[in-house]
DNA sequence: GATGAATGAGCATTCATTCAT
DNA sequence: TATGAATGAATGCTCATTCAT
C-alpha cells in the first residue's frame, strides 16, 4: 500500500538537504551526488523528481523563502503593536541562529546569481516584493497607529530592507568589523533614532 | 631588451579582462580560455603570470576595489565640503554607468564567496574595511563643520554602506521593484532626512 | 537486480587492458583515454572504479603479479623434484611467449619508478618478498632432498633471482647480444654448474 | 674575446645536470625548465645547444656510461691481476656512494625506455656491448693466468653482469630484502666459489 | 517508484618549443 | 650566443545526466 505523499514527503526531503548544501557549499560546488547522499536517496531519484540541477535550485530557493516566512507567521499573524513587531522581526532575521544563517546565505547564492540570470532573477523579483510588501505594510500600520513616522512607507522599507541586507552580507562574509551584535545594534539605533516616534523611543 | 614593464601591461591587461568577465558570468562560470580570449594572450599566458584560476580571481577582486576608488580619489582628495562630497560620493556608486555596473557584480561575486571561502573572506575583510574608514572620515569631518549631526560616524557610516550595498544588490538583480533612481532618490533621502543637519537640507 | 559482481568483473577489464598498456606504452605515456578504449569502456568509467590513474596502475602492478604467479600456480603446488621445477619454473618465466613479455615489461615499468617513489617502491617489496621467499623454499627443499648444493638457500635464491632479472633486461631492451635462448641457456648452465648436485647434473 | 670552447663548456654543463635530473625524476617527469635552472641556463639555452628534450636524454645517456667507465680507467688500464680486479670492479660498482648511485638510477632509465623505444635501445645496445667486452676480457685475462675457472668467459661475464644489474634494481627499488651490503657478499660470495679457482679462494 | 552503473562533454593545467630581441 | 615571454596542444579529472533493471 504505497503511502499517498510520498512524492510531496521526498520532494521536501530532497529540498531541505538542497537548502542545507546551497548554504554550505554554494550554487557551482553543489554537486547532485552529494545532495543525494545528505538527502538519503540515490542520484536517480533526483533526477526523478526534478528535471535537473536546475529545477531543484529553482524549487529550493522557493522553499527556502517559504520556511523563512513561515517561522514567522506567527509574528505576523498576531496583529500585535506594529513598531514591536518591527523590531522583533528585524531581530528575528539576524543570521545568529543556525536556521537564519543557512536561510542568508541561501539568499546570497540567489542574488549572485540573479546578477546574470533571469529564471533566478524571476525568483528573487516575486519573493522580495512579497517581502517587501509585508514591512511596508507593518510600516504603514505603525503610521496609522501614531509610533512610526511619517513619509512613504514604501522607501521607509527600502531603507530598512536595504540596510538589513546591505549589514548581513558583511556579517555573512565574517567581517570582523560587523559582528552580528553591531548589525543587531545599528539597525535598532536606525529603528530608534529615524522610524520611532517619540513615545516609542521612550521604551528605552 | 625586454621591453619595460611587460610584466605589469600583461597583468593589468589580463585582470581588465577578468573583471569584465567576472561581471558578465561570474566566478564559477568563468573560463580561463574565454578570459584569454578577451584578454587577446593565450591561455598558457595566464598561467605564465598567474599561479591558476584561483589567484587570477584573487587578483582581479583587489584590481577592482583599486580601480573603483581610482575613480573617486580626485573627490576624496579634493577636500570640499563633507556633506556635497558625500552626496556625490553615493551618486558615483550608483550601478548606473557601465563601469559602475561591472565593479558592483565583480563585489557581488566576491560576497557571494566570502560567505564560505576564507581566501575571498579575508580581501573582503580589507577592501571593506579601507572603504569604511573613508566614508567614516568624511562623517566625522562632516560633523566637524556641523554639516551632519552628531552620533558615532562609524555607525552613521556603517547604516549608509549598509544601505548602499542592500539596495545595490536589488538593483543588480534587476528588480522591477528598485530601479536605480529609485535607488538613488532612498539613499539621497536618507542623507537629507537623517544626517544632513538643517543647513545641508537648506540646499534642497 | 544488478548483475552480480559487476564490479569485480570491470575492474578486471581495465587492469588486464591496463597491463596490456603499461607493457606497450610505459606509465607516463599512458593515457586514461587510451586505455578506457582497450578496455571498451569510458574514460568516466574508469574514474568510477578507481581514484585516478596513479591508483590504477599501482592495482595493475599487483594484478601483474598475482596473474604471473597464478600461471605457475600447477608448476609450484604440484610439490614434484624442487630441482626439475625449478627448471621449469625459470623456463616459464623466459620472456618468450607473449604474456611471459607483457609482465616482464610491466615489472620494469615498477622497477623503473620504485626508485624515486615510495609507493611503488612498497609494491616492489612486497611482491618481490613474495616471490622470493617462494623460490628460497624450493632450493631448501632441494637442498633436503639432496639435489641442490649447500649453502644459505636465501643467498642462493638471491643469486638466480638477480641473474633472471638482469638478463631479462637486457632481452627486454632488445639487446642483439642477449637473445632470450641466451638468456635461457645461461640460467640453466648456472643450474646446472652452480646449483645442482651431481646425479642432477646426470640428467643431462 | 669568446672562449674557444664555451660550446663544449655548456653542453657538459648542461648533461652533468641532465644527469643528476634523470636520477632524482626520472625520464619523464623532467622538465626542461626545471634542468636549465639546474644547470644555471635559460630554456631556451637548451634548445640552443640540443634538438630537443629526446636529444639531451640520448647525449646524458652516453654521458652518463662515459663518465663511469673514465671513473674506472685507472683499475682497467692497470693491468693487475684479474681476480682481484674484478673484484674490486664488482665494488667499485655498487650503488653505494652518490657518484654511483646516480650512475644507477640513469641506467634504469635507460632500461626501462629501452623496452618500447629503439632509439634508447640502441644506445643500451652500444654501451653494453662495450661494458661487456670489458668483463668478459678481464674473466678470459684470469682464464690465463689460471685464476679463473674454465668455461666461456662471455657466459660467466654475462652471469655476472647480469647477477649486477638484478641485484642493483633491487638495492635501488630500495627493497629491505637487498641492502647494499648483501649484494656486496652476494657477488663476491658468487666470485668466491663460481668463478675463482682454489688458489684465489685461498686469499679468504 | 527508485536505483546506481555508465557515460562523455567540458575545463584547468602543464610544458616542450618557438622566436623576437 | 643567449634569453625568457608567449604559445597551444595534450590530458587527467569532474559531474550532470541517462537508462536498463
Amino acid at each position: 500500500m504505497p503511502r499517498p505523499n510520498v512524492e510531496a514527503e521526498r520532494r521536501e526531503q530532497i529540498l531541505r538537504a538542497a537548502c542545507d548544501e546551497l548554504s554550505e557549499v554554494g550554487m557551482q560546488d553543489l554537486r547532485l551526488s552529494d545532495l543525494a547522499r545528505r538527502a538519503g536517496v540515490s542520484s536517480g531519484t533526483i533526477h526523478y523528481y526534478f528535471e535537473g540541477k536546475h529545477a531543484v535550485l529553482v524549487a529550493a530557493f522557493e522553499f527556502n523563502y517559504r520556511r523563512s516566512l513561515e517561522r514567522r507567521r506567527r509574528l505576523l499573524d498576531a496583529g500585535d503593536e506594529p513598531l514591536p513587531t518591527l523590531r522583533e522581526l528585524v531581530d528575528s532575521y539576524l543570521p545568529r541562529r543556525p536556521e537564519a544563517l543557512t536561510a542568508w546565505r541561501v539568499w546570497a547564492q540567489l542574488w549572485a546569481e540573479a546578477t546574470r540570470n533571469d529564471e533566478y532573477r524571476a525568483i528573487n523579483e516575486s519573493l522580495y516584493a512579497e517581502w517587501r510588501g509585508l514591512v511596508t505594510e507593518l510600516i504603514a500600520r505603525g503610521q496609522d497607529r501614531g509610533s512610526i513616522r511619517d513619509g512613504d512607507p514604501g522607501v521607509l522599507a527600502d531603507m530598512l530592507i536595504g540596510m538589513i541586507d546591505g549589514l548581513a552580507t558583511q556579517v555573512l562574509a565574517g567581517s570582523k568589523d560587523m559582528p552580528v551584535e553591531r548589525m543587531s545594534s545599528t539597525l535598532q539605533q536606525f529603528i530608534d533614532d529615524f522610524l520611532a516616534l517619540a513615545p516609542a523611543r521612550a521604551r528605552h
